[in-house]
DNA sequence: CTAACGTTTGTCCAATCGGTCAAAAATTGC
DNA sequence: GCAATTTTTGACCGATTGGACAAACGTTAG
Protein backbone atom coordinates (compact mmCIF):
# COMPACT_ATOMS: atom_id res chain seq x y z
CA UNK A 1 0.00 0.00 0.00
CA UNK A 2 1.43 3.91 -0.74
CA UNK A 3 0.80 6.30 1.11
CA UNK A 4 -2.74 8.02 0.79
CA UNK A 5 -1.89 11.23 -0.31
CA UNK A 6 -0.29 11.35 -3.82
CA UNK A 7 2.15 14.14 -3.14
CA UNK A 8 4.77 13.31 -6.12
CA UNK A 9 7.91 15.20 -6.46
CA UNK A 10 9.64 17.60 -4.32
CA UNK A 11 9.06 20.38 -7.00
CA UNK A 12 5.22 19.89 -6.79
CA UNK A 13 5.67 19.78 -2.69
CA UNK A 14 7.70 23.34 -3.30
CA UNK A 15 5.08 24.60 -5.90
CA UNK A 16 2.15 23.76 -3.95
CA UNK A 17 3.22 26.02 -0.74
CA UNK A 18 4.42 28.68 -2.72
CA UNK A 19 0.53 28.56 -4.16
CA UNK A 20 -0.96 28.10 -0.65
CA UNK A 21 1.48 31.11 0.64
CA UNK A 22 0.08 33.63 -2.36
CA UNK A 23 -3.40 32.65 -2.67
CA UNK A 24 -3.34 33.23 1.37
CA UNK A 25 -2.52 36.76 0.46
CA UNK A 26 -4.56 37.43 -2.14
CA UNK A 27 -7.93 35.12 -0.39
CA UNK A 28 -7.23 37.00 2.86
CA UNK A 29 -7.65 40.44 1.67
CA UNK A 30 -10.10 39.86 -1.03
CA UNK A 31 -12.32 37.02 0.30
CA UNK A 32 -13.11 33.85 -1.96
CA UNK A 33 -15.57 35.48 -4.58
CA UNK A 34 -13.16 38.51 -4.13
CA UNK A 35 -10.29 37.17 -5.36
CA UNK A 36 -8.81 35.35 -9.21
CA UNK A 37 -6.84 32.81 -10.44
CA UNK A 38 -4.46 35.48 -12.51
CA UNK A 39 -3.95 37.56 -8.90
CA UNK A 40 -2.63 34.21 -7.45
CA UNK A 41 -1.14 32.91 -10.24
CA UNK A 42 0.77 36.51 -10.34
CA UNK A 43 1.13 36.77 -6.59
CA UNK A 44 3.06 33.14 -6.80
CA UNK A 45 5.12 34.22 -10.23
CA UNK A 46 3.33 31.63 -12.42
CA UNK A 47 1.01 31.73 -15.05
CA UNK A 48 -2.82 30.57 -14.49
CA UNK A 49 -2.34 27.27 -16.45
CA UNK A 50 0.96 26.67 -14.85
CA UNK A 51 -1.20 27.26 -11.41
CA UNK A 52 -4.12 25.17 -12.39
CA UNK A 53 -1.69 22.23 -13.26
CA UNK A 54 -1.08 21.90 -9.09
CA UNK A 55 -4.99 23.03 -8.19
CA UNK A 56 -7.45 22.23 -10.74
CA UNK A 57 -9.75 24.17 -8.76
CA UNK A 58 -10.11 27.44 -7.68
CA UNK A 59 -11.64 26.15 -4.56
CA UNK A 60 -9.21 23.29 -4.11
CA UNK A 61 -6.82 25.85 -3.12
CA UNK A 62 -9.14 27.26 -0.53
CA UNK A 63 -10.38 24.06 0.73
CA UNK A 64 -6.71 23.18 1.51
CA UNK A 65 -5.69 26.30 3.21
CA UNK A 66 -9.28 26.06 5.44
CA UNK A 67 -7.89 22.37 6.08
CA UNK A 68 -4.70 23.95 7.64
CA UNK A 69 -6.24 26.50 9.08
CA UNK A 70 -8.42 25.31 11.34
CA UNK A 71 -5.52 23.01 13.04
CA UNK A 72 -3.14 25.73 13.44
CA UNK A 73 -5.74 27.97 14.56
CA UNK A 74 -7.13 25.82 17.27
CA UNK A 75 -3.80 25.23 19.11
CA UNK A 76 -3.45 27.79 21.43
CA UNK A 77 -7.30 26.62 22.57
CA UNK A 78 -6.22 23.19 22.59
CA UNK A 79 -3.25 23.79 25.06
CA UNK A 80 -5.28 25.11 27.88
CA UNK A 81 -5.67 22.40 30.58
CA UNK A 82 -6.32 21.77 34.26
CA UNK A 83 -2.83 22.09 35.59
CA UNK A 84 -1.66 25.19 37.26
CA UNK A 85 -3.74 28.22 38.65
CA UNK A 86 -6.84 28.78 36.10
CA UNK A 87 -6.32 32.94 36.40
CA UNK A 88 -2.89 32.44 34.83
CA UNK A 89 -4.12 29.36 32.97
CA UNK A 90 -6.70 32.11 30.71
CA UNK A 91 -4.05 34.55 30.54
CA UNK A 92 -1.92 32.62 28.77
CA UNK A 93 -4.51 31.79 26.58
CA UNK A 94 -5.49 35.00 25.52
CA UNK A 95 -1.81 35.97 25.50
CA UNK A 96 -1.54 32.75 22.78
CA UNK A 97 -4.34 34.45 20.89
CA UNK A 98 -3.19 37.89 21.23
CA UNK A 99 0.38 36.51 19.47
CA UNK A 100 -1.40 34.81 16.52
CA UNK A 101 -3.30 37.85 15.65
CA UNK A 102 0.15 39.57 15.38
CA UNK A 103 2.31 36.77 13.50
CA UNK A 104 -0.51 35.31 11.37
CA UNK A 105 -3.05 38.33 10.16
CA UNK A 106 -3.45 36.45 7.24
CA UNK A 107 -5.38 34.02 8.38
CA UNK A 108 -7.36 35.24 11.01
CA UNK A 109 -8.93 37.33 8.16
CA UNK A 110 -9.17 34.37 5.99
CA UNK A 111 -11.01 32.60 8.56
CA UNK A 112 -13.23 35.85 9.13
CA UNK A 113 -14.01 36.20 5.65
CA UNK A 114 -15.44 32.86 5.68
CA UNK A 115 -17.65 32.78 8.58
CA UNK A 116 -18.59 36.15 7.73
CA UNK A 117 -20.21 34.63 4.60
CA UNK A 118 -21.77 31.88 6.15
CA UNK A 119 -19.32 29.69 6.61
CA UNK A 120 -20.57 28.02 3.53
CA UNK A 121 -17.37 25.35 2.92
CA UNK A 122 -16.35 25.01 7.19
CA UNK A 123 -19.88 24.27 8.74
CA UNK A 124 -19.10 20.48 9.51
CA UNK A 125 -15.94 21.51 10.79
CA UNK A 126 -17.55 23.95 13.53
CA UNK A 127 -20.29 21.76 14.28
CA UNK A 128 -17.59 18.80 14.64
CA UNK A 129 -14.38 19.35 15.69
CA UNK A 130 -14.68 22.99 16.82
CA UNK A 131 -17.91 22.26 18.81
CA UNK A 132 -15.90 19.14 20.89
CA UNK A 133 -12.76 21.04 21.23
CA UNK A 134 -15.42 24.29 23.21
CA UNK A 135 -17.36 21.88 24.55
CA UNK A 136 -14.32 20.06 26.19
CA UNK A 137 -12.44 23.06 27.44
CA UNK A 138 -15.66 24.43 28.84
CA UNK A 139 -16.41 21.60 30.74
CA UNK A 140 -12.05 22.63 32.24
CA UNK A 141 -13.40 25.93 32.77
CA UNK A 142 -16.92 24.97 34.46
CA UNK A 143 -14.66 23.03 36.72
CA UNK A 144 -12.96 26.45 37.95
CA UNK A 145 -15.85 27.95 38.55
CA UNK A 146 -17.37 25.26 40.60
CA UNK A 147 -14.00 24.62 42.42
CA UNK A 148 -14.40 28.57 43.54
CA UNK A 149 -10.70 29.07 41.65
CA UNK A 150 -12.62 31.81 38.98
CA UNK A 151 -15.74 33.61 39.42
CA UNK A 152 -18.94 31.82 38.12
CA UNK A 153 -19.58 32.67 34.39
CA UNK A 154 -20.75 31.41 30.93
CA UNK A 155 -17.61 29.47 30.10
CA UNK A 156 -18.89 29.49 26.71
CA UNK A 157 -19.30 33.51 26.15
CA UNK A 158 -16.12 34.01 27.98
CA UNK A 159 -14.05 31.47 25.07
CA UNK A 160 -16.36 33.97 23.04
CA UNK A 161 -15.10 36.66 24.51
CA UNK A 162 -11.48 35.85 24.30
CA UNK A 163 -11.91 35.16 20.74
CA UNK A 164 -13.57 38.63 19.65
CA UNK A 165 -10.91 40.51 21.34
CA UNK A 166 -7.92 39.10 20.22
CA UNK A 167 -9.04 38.19 16.54
CA UNK A 168 -10.29 41.88 16.44
CA UNK A 169 -6.38 43.14 16.12
CA UNK A 170 -6.34 41.20 12.98
CA UNK A 171 -9.08 41.25 11.60
CA UNK A 172 -10.27 45.16 12.03
CA UNK A 173 -6.88 46.32 11.98
CA UNK A 174 -7.31 48.92 9.76
CA UNK A 175 -9.54 50.21 11.90
CA UNK A 176 -7.34 50.01 15.10
CA UNK A 177 -4.73 51.95 13.57
CA UNK A 178 -7.06 54.63 12.16
CA UNK A 179 -8.45 55.35 15.68
CA UNK A 180 -4.96 55.11 17.56
CA UNK A 181 -3.68 57.45 14.62
CA UNK A 182 -0.20 57.31 13.74
CA UNK A 183 1.94 57.50 17.39
CA UNK A 184 -0.14 55.25 19.32
CA UNK A 185 -0.70 52.63 16.59
CA UNK A 186 2.67 51.53 15.97
CA UNK A 187 4.02 48.29 17.19
CA UNK A 188 3.17 48.49 20.62
CA UNK A 189 -0.25 48.28 19.88
CA UNK A 190 -0.21 44.66 20.42
CA UNK A 191 1.77 45.34 24.03
CA UNK A 192 -1.05 47.95 24.98
CA UNK A 193 -3.58 45.51 23.90
CA UNK A 194 -2.33 42.35 26.23
CA UNK A 195 -1.95 44.53 29.11
CA UNK A 196 -5.61 45.49 29.07
CA UNK A 197 -7.08 42.42 28.32
CA UNK A 198 -4.97 40.60 30.91
CA UNK A 199 -6.45 43.52 33.63
CA UNK A 200 -10.23 43.04 31.75
CA UNK A 201 -9.69 39.07 32.47
CA UNK A 202 -8.71 39.28 35.79
CA UNK A 203 -10.52 42.07 37.57
CA UNK A 204 -13.05 44.08 35.21
CA UNK A 205 -13.29 47.72 35.55
CA UNK A 206 -14.03 48.14 39.65
CA UNK A 207 -11.05 50.37 40.66
CA UNK A 208 -9.22 48.35 43.73
CA UNK A 209 -10.99 47.94 46.65
CA UNK B 1 -32.12 77.79 -4.32
CA UNK B 2 -33.50 73.79 -4.57
CA UNK B 3 -32.18 71.25 -2.30
CA UNK B 4 -29.05 70.28 -3.02
CA UNK B 5 -29.55 66.79 -3.06
CA UNK B 6 -32.03 66.06 -6.01
CA UNK B 7 -34.59 63.20 -4.85
CA UNK B 8 -37.52 64.02 -7.29
CA UNK B 9 -41.12 62.12 -7.37
CA UNK B 10 -41.87 60.41 -4.11
CA UNK B 11 -41.74 56.87 -6.14
CA UNK B 12 -38.30 57.48 -6.76
CA UNK B 13 -37.68 57.97 -2.92
CA UNK B 14 -39.67 54.86 -2.15
CA UNK B 15 -38.07 52.60 -5.31
CA UNK B 16 -34.30 53.24 -4.08
CA UNK B 17 -35.25 52.52 -0.22
CA UNK B 18 -36.27 49.20 -1.91
CA UNK B 19 -33.07 49.00 -3.90
CA UNK B 20 -30.95 49.61 -1.08
CA UNK B 21 -32.90 47.39 1.71
CA UNK B 22 -31.70 44.06 -0.65
CA UNK B 23 -28.86 45.47 -1.59
CA UNK B 24 -27.94 45.21 2.50
CA UNK B 25 -29.44 41.93 2.24
CA UNK B 26 -26.36 40.84 -0.60
CA UNK B 27 -23.91 43.05 0.20
CA UNK B 28 -24.07 41.91 4.19
CA UNK B 29 -24.26 37.86 3.01
CA UNK B 30 -21.71 38.44 -0.16
CA UNK B 31 -19.38 40.87 0.15
CA UNK B 32 -19.32 43.93 -2.62
CA UNK B 33 -17.44 41.87 -4.76
CA UNK B 34 -19.47 38.59 -4.42
CA UNK B 35 -22.72 40.54 -5.30
CA UNK B 36 -24.02 41.13 -8.32
CA UNK B 37 -26.19 43.63 -9.69
CA UNK B 38 -28.37 41.11 -10.72
CA UNK B 39 -28.82 39.59 -7.23
CA UNK B 40 -30.00 43.07 -5.84
CA UNK B 41 -32.22 43.75 -8.66
CA UNK B 42 -34.20 40.03 -7.94
CA UNK B 43 -34.10 41.04 -4.00
CA UNK B 44 -35.74 44.33 -4.87
CA UNK B 45 -38.00 42.69 -7.16
CA UNK B 46 -36.68 44.25 -10.59
CA UNK B 47 -34.81 43.98 -13.51
CA UNK B 48 -31.61 44.83 -13.72
CA UNK B 49 -31.82 48.05 -16.20
CA UNK B 50 -34.28 49.54 -13.71
CA UNK B 51 -32.30 49.14 -10.67
CA UNK B 52 -29.45 50.98 -12.75
CA UNK B 53 -32.59 53.68 -13.95
CA UNK B 54 -32.18 54.81 -9.92
CA UNK B 55 -28.51 53.87 -9.05
CA UNK B 56 -26.02 54.24 -12.09
CA UNK B 57 -23.48 52.23 -10.62
CA UNK B 58 -23.44 49.31 -8.11
CA UNK B 59 -20.44 51.33 -6.17
CA UNK B 60 -23.59 53.76 -5.62
CA UNK B 61 -25.43 51.47 -4.00
CA UNK B 62 -22.94 50.34 -1.64
CA UNK B 63 -21.44 53.94 -1.44
CA UNK B 64 -24.92 55.08 -0.02
CA UNK B 65 -25.09 52.55 1.96
CA UNK B 66 -22.10 53.02 3.87
CA UNK B 67 -22.77 56.79 4.47
CA UNK B 68 -25.89 55.84 6.43
CA UNK B 69 -24.03 53.01 7.96
CA UNK B 70 -21.63 55.08 10.01
CA UNK B 71 -24.26 57.69 11.44
CA UNK B 72 -26.45 54.70 12.72
CA UNK B 73 -23.55 52.71 13.64
CA UNK B 74 -22.04 55.23 15.87
CA UNK B 75 -24.90 56.29 17.49
CA UNK B 76 -24.77 54.16 20.52
CA UNK B 77 -21.42 55.71 21.97
CA UNK B 78 -22.02 59.04 20.69
CA UNK B 79 -24.90 58.58 23.64
CA UNK B 80 -22.04 57.63 25.89
CA UNK B 81 -21.46 60.15 28.34
CA UNK B 82 -20.35 62.10 31.68
CA UNK B 83 -23.60 62.45 33.60
CA UNK B 84 -24.51 59.14 36.06
CA UNK B 85 -22.31 56.21 37.31
CA UNK B 86 -19.19 55.22 34.72
CA UNK B 87 -20.32 51.72 35.27
CA UNK B 88 -23.34 51.99 34.59
CA UNK B 89 -22.99 54.16 31.66
CA UNK B 90 -20.20 51.51 30.41
CA UNK B 91 -23.02 48.67 30.87
CA UNK B 92 -25.52 50.45 29.05
CA UNK B 93 -23.36 50.78 26.27
CA UNK B 94 -22.22 47.31 25.95
CA UNK B 95 -25.90 46.78 26.51
CA UNK B 96 -26.47 49.02 23.96
CA UNK B 97 -23.88 47.88 21.05
CA UNK B 98 -25.17 43.89 22.25
CA UNK B 99 -28.88 45.17 20.88
CA UNK B 100 -27.30 46.37 17.76
CA UNK B 101 -25.72 43.35 16.86
CA UNK B 102 -29.09 41.21 17.42
CA UNK B 103 -31.38 43.74 15.66
CA UNK B 104 -29.29 45.10 12.92
CA UNK B 105 -27.22 42.16 12.19
CA UNK B 106 -26.60 42.67 8.38
CA UNK B 107 -25.26 46.31 8.92
CA UNK B 108 -22.70 44.70 11.24
CA UNK B 109 -21.54 42.77 8.48
CA UNK B 110 -21.43 45.08 5.72
CA UNK B 111 -19.76 46.73 8.24
CA UNK B 112 -16.99 43.97 8.85
CA UNK B 113 -16.63 43.29 5.20
CA UNK B 114 -15.63 46.89 4.68
CA UNK B 115 -13.03 46.66 7.85
CA UNK B 116 -11.92 43.29 6.64
CA UNK B 117 -11.35 44.08 2.67
CA UNK B 118 -9.02 47.35 4.08
CA UNK B 119 -11.70 49.85 4.15
CA UNK B 120 -10.79 50.92 0.74
CA UNK B 121 -14.33 53.29 0.76
CA UNK B 122 -14.21 54.67 4.19
CA UNK B 123 -10.73 55.00 5.38
CA UNK B 124 -11.35 59.08 5.72
CA UNK B 125 -14.26 58.93 7.55
CA UNK B 126 -12.49 56.33 10.15
CA UNK B 127 -9.40 58.70 10.48
CA UNK B 128 -11.83 61.97 10.64
CA UNK B 129 -15.10 61.41 12.09
CA UNK B 130 -14.58 58.05 13.62
CA UNK B 131 -11.52 59.04 15.92
CA UNK B 132 -12.55 62.17 16.92
CA UNK B 133 -15.51 60.26 18.42
CA UNK B 134 -13.34 58.41 19.94
CA UNK B 135 -11.09 60.65 21.47
CA UNK B 136 -13.82 62.40 22.69
CA UNK B 137 -15.24 59.67 24.51
CA UNK B 138 -11.84 58.26 25.74
CA UNK B 139 -11.36 61.65 27.28
CA UNK B 140 -14.11 60.99 29.14
CA UNK B 141 -13.05 57.41 30.35
CA UNK B 142 -10.33 58.67 30.93
CA UNK B 143 -11.70 61.59 33.43
CA UNK B 144 -13.35 58.44 35.36
CA UNK B 145 -10.75 56.87 35.86
CA UNK B 146 -8.74 59.74 36.99
CA UNK B 147 -11.28 60.36 39.82
CA UNK B 148 -11.08 56.52 40.58
CA UNK B 149 -14.55 55.75 39.60
CA UNK B 150 -13.30 53.27 37.37
CA UNK B 151 -10.14 50.92 37.44
CA UNK B 152 -6.88 53.10 35.62
CA UNK B 153 -7.04 51.28 32.30
CA UNK B 154 -6.18 51.69 28.18
CA UNK B 155 -9.54 53.62 27.27
CA UNK B 156 -9.31 53.10 23.38
CA UNK B 157 -8.99 49.25 24.17
CA UNK B 158 -11.33 49.49 26.08
CA UNK B 159 -14.00 50.33 23.50
CA UNK B 160 -12.30 48.02 21.57
CA UNK B 161 -13.51 45.41 23.42
CA UNK B 162 -16.44 46.38 23.58
CA UNK B 163 -16.82 46.66 19.76
CA UNK B 164 -15.43 43.20 19.19
CA UNK B 165 -17.21 41.22 21.69
CA UNK B 166 -20.43 42.87 21.03
CA UNK B 167 -20.45 42.99 17.05
CA UNK B 168 -18.65 39.16 17.40
CA UNK B 169 -22.54 38.07 18.07
CA UNK B 170 -23.41 39.44 14.86
CA UNK B 171 -20.67 38.95 12.28
CA UNK B 172 -19.58 35.62 13.27
CA UNK B 173 -22.92 34.65 14.26
CA UNK B 174 -23.07 30.78 12.77
CA UNK B 175 -19.87 30.19 15.10
CA UNK B 176 -21.65 31.01 17.90
CA UNK B 177 -24.69 28.73 17.16
CA UNK B 178 -22.49 25.90 16.14
CA UNK B 179 -20.49 25.95 18.96
CA UNK B 180 -23.61 26.92 21.47
CA UNK B 181 -25.75 23.64 19.66
CA UNK B 182 -29.25 23.52 18.90
CA UNK B 183 -30.08 24.07 22.17
CA UNK B 184 -28.33 26.95 23.63
CA UNK B 185 -27.89 28.06 20.27
CA UNK B 186 -31.78 29.93 19.93
CA UNK B 187 -32.81 33.10 21.42
CA UNK B 188 -31.47 33.29 24.81
CA UNK B 189 -27.93 33.37 23.39
CA UNK B 190 -28.15 37.33 23.59
CA UNK B 191 -29.16 37.58 27.19
CA UNK B 192 -26.49 35.05 27.74
CA UNK B 193 -24.01 36.94 26.19
CA UNK B 194 -25.26 40.12 27.79
CA UNK B 195 -25.21 38.89 31.63
CA UNK B 196 -21.59 37.65 30.77
CA UNK B 197 -20.08 40.57 29.43
CA UNK B 198 -21.64 42.58 32.32
CA UNK B 199 -20.19 40.69 34.89
CA UNK B 200 -16.56 40.71 32.83
CA UNK B 201 -17.12 44.31 32.11
CA UNK B 202 -17.59 44.85 35.97
CA UNK B 203 -15.57 41.92 37.61
CA UNK B 204 -13.43 40.35 35.33
CA UNK B 205 -12.80 36.56 36.65
CA UNK B 206 -11.30 36.99 39.95
CA UNK B 207 -13.80 35.24 42.53
CA UNK B 208 -15.77 37.44 44.94
CA UNK B 209 -13.26 37.97 47.63
C1' DC C 1 -57.19 62.45 -27.24
C1' DT C 2 -52.52 63.45 -27.03
C1' DA C 3 -48.12 65.30 -26.00
C1' DA C 4 -44.75 65.22 -22.42
C1' DC C 5 -42.56 62.98 -18.98
C1' DG C 6 -41.33 59.30 -15.89
C1' DT C 7 -40.65 54.30 -15.61
C1' DT C 8 -39.60 49.62 -17.20
C1' DT C 9 -37.60 46.13 -19.99
C1' DG C 10 -35.32 43.19 -23.84
C1' DT C 11 -31.32 43.26 -26.10
C1' DC C 12 -26.83 43.96 -26.58
C1' DC C 13 -21.70 44.74 -25.53
C1' DA C 14 -16.97 44.57 -23.84
C1' DA C 15 -14.43 42.92 -20.05
C1' DT C 16 -13.44 39.47 -16.90
C1' DC C 17 -13.95 35.13 -15.02
C1' DG C 18 -12.80 29.97 -14.20
C1' DG C 19 -11.14 26.51 -16.66
C1' DT C 20 -9.42 23.53 -21.07
C1' DC C 21 -6.12 21.92 -24.35
C1' DA C 22 -2.46 20.95 -27.22
C1' DA C 23 1.98 21.90 -27.93
C1' DA C 24 6.46 23.57 -26.37
C1' DA C 25 10.03 23.47 -22.97
C1' DA C 26 12.45 21.56 -19.21
C1' DT C 27 13.67 17.74 -16.48
C1' DT C 28 14.57 13.06 -15.42
C1' DG C 29 15.86 8.13 -15.87
C1' DC C 30 18.55 5.15 -18.44
C1' DG D 1 22.52 11.15 -25.83
C1' DC D 2 17.83 10.01 -26.01
C1' DA D 3 13.32 8.74 -24.76
C1' DA D 4 9.89 9.24 -21.28
C1' DT D 5 7.96 12.15 -18.16
C1' DT D 6 6.98 16.36 -15.87
C1' DT D 7 6.38 21.23 -16.11
C1' DT D 8 5.11 25.53 -18.45
C1' DT D 9 2.72 28.34 -21.60
C1' DG D 10 -0.17 30.72 -25.37
C1' DA D 11 -4.36 30.42 -27.27
C1' DC D 12 -8.83 29.59 -26.64
C1' DC D 13 -13.85 28.78 -24.73
C1' DG D 14 -18.29 29.42 -22.58
C1' DA D 15 -20.37 31.73 -18.71
C1' DT D 16 -20.96 35.65 -15.97
C1' DT D 17 -20.29 40.27 -15.01
C1' DG D 18 -21.26 45.55 -14.93
C1' DG D 19 -23.27 48.55 -17.66
C1' DA D 20 -25.43 51.03 -22.16
C1' DC D 21 -29.32 51.95 -25.01
C1' DA D 22 -33.34 52.49 -27.45
C1' DA D 23 -37.77 51.14 -27.60
C1' DA D 24 -41.94 50.17 -25.09
C1' DC D 25 -44.99 51.13 -21.43
C1' DG D 26 -47.48 53.88 -18.02
C1' DT D 27 -49.07 58.15 -16.12
C1' DT D 28 -50.52 62.66 -16.00
C1' DA D 29 -51.77 67.42 -17.45
C1' DG D 30 -53.93 70.06 -20.79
Amino acid sequence: MEAPVPRRTRIQQEKRELILEAALDVFAANGFRGSTIDQIAEAAGMSKPNLLYYFRRKEDIHETLMQRLLDTWLAPLRELDDVGDPITELKSYVRRKLEMARDFPRQSRLFANEILQGAPRIMPMLEGELKSLVDEKAAIITGWMHAGKIAGTDPYHLIFAIWATTQHYADFDVQVRAVLGPDRGGDGRFEDAARFLEQLIVNGLTPAR
